[in-house]
DNA sequence: GTCCGTGCAAATCTTTTGCAAGGTT
DNA sequence: AACCTTGCAAAAGATTTGCACGGAC
């Protein structure tokens, strides 16, 4: 089964990497859409039939952040999460706590935050993370009276 | 040896909360100033002469979280590293990937985009995550290699 | 006596590493 | 043959948990 960001993946990384098992886990990625733990994927490839070490999954995924196409986040047990990265670019993203599903998120006003503080402060190769958590309208039950409304930080 | 804060830390717990051991994690936290993880600050306190296992190191800092008294980041590795938050509030901060050391940094930007965020996609109780890390002027003579200015995200 | 905090040892869990086997060029 | 990639098993490392001991009330 192949997707389209599957193949603009694959794409972008050098010719002598593509190996049998590098493109399957890139497939499997790009069909989740969302953000996967390694072993979730390892997982999943193994109940498609994919046989693939959990070892190589790692590897991979590794690699993937450091080429720059994949986005990566840690979830409260410190589990590191993959998502492929849109092909325009890196994003932020507003995750549900309930249902973990994810969205990218409009972040200039962080990056041009980022930059700023860069400059005042003199400091150089500035690097940011931002993850934003919340309860989707989908998961919220009902909104009763209580609407605790606006942001709150963790 | 007494610190200010470490007195205030007290005071925002329950009475029944104050024992030796965990006075004891407070306050060497206090004199920290900075981040450091429960390995580092067990490992404080035992130079100090102050003896307290490391379990407990562990629980007195998950409790400070969840009263709110700490702040939390996550090293490059997924260690957690604790700072006692402020007395007036939470804070994000810019690290040197060079020296650790760290700054709180005017985020009132970062906290209003949150917010509009949250109105924007209708997320109810949308929390945030910010980390900035660079390298300090004072390390970066010190730091071979591409001195590249501006921010980028990890 | 009861309750709760402590701390040691053991368990957990994710991610990394050592290393030998199998392909490719 | 030289060079890489794989993947299994073991290692590493941080954090948590089981459980018995001991002090506080």
């Amino acid at each position: 089964m192949s997707c389209g960001r599957a193949e603009e993946l694959v794409r972008a990384l050098p010719d002598r990497w593509r190996t049998r098992q590098r493109i399957a886990v890139l497939h499997v990625l790009a069909e989740c859409q969302d953000f996967v733990s390694a072993q979730q994927l390892h997982a999943l490839m193994g109940a498609d039939g994919i046989r693939v070490g959990l070892t190589t999954v790692y590897r991979v995924l590794r690699e993937l952040e450091a080429y720059g196409q994949a986005d990566v986040v840690r979830d409260g047990t410190g589990e590191r999460l993959y998502r492929p990265r849109p092909a325009d670019g890196h994003r932020h993203y507003l995750i549900c706590r309930s249902c973990s599903r994810s969205r990218p998120v409009d972040s200039e006003a962080v990056e041009a935050w980022a930059g700023q503080v860069a400059e005042a402060t003199g400091f150089a190769a500035v690097e940011h993370t931002v993850e934003l958590t919340g309860i989707c309208a989908g998961c919220r039950p009902a909104t009763p009276g209580g609407h605790e409304e606006g942001s709150s930080c963790r």
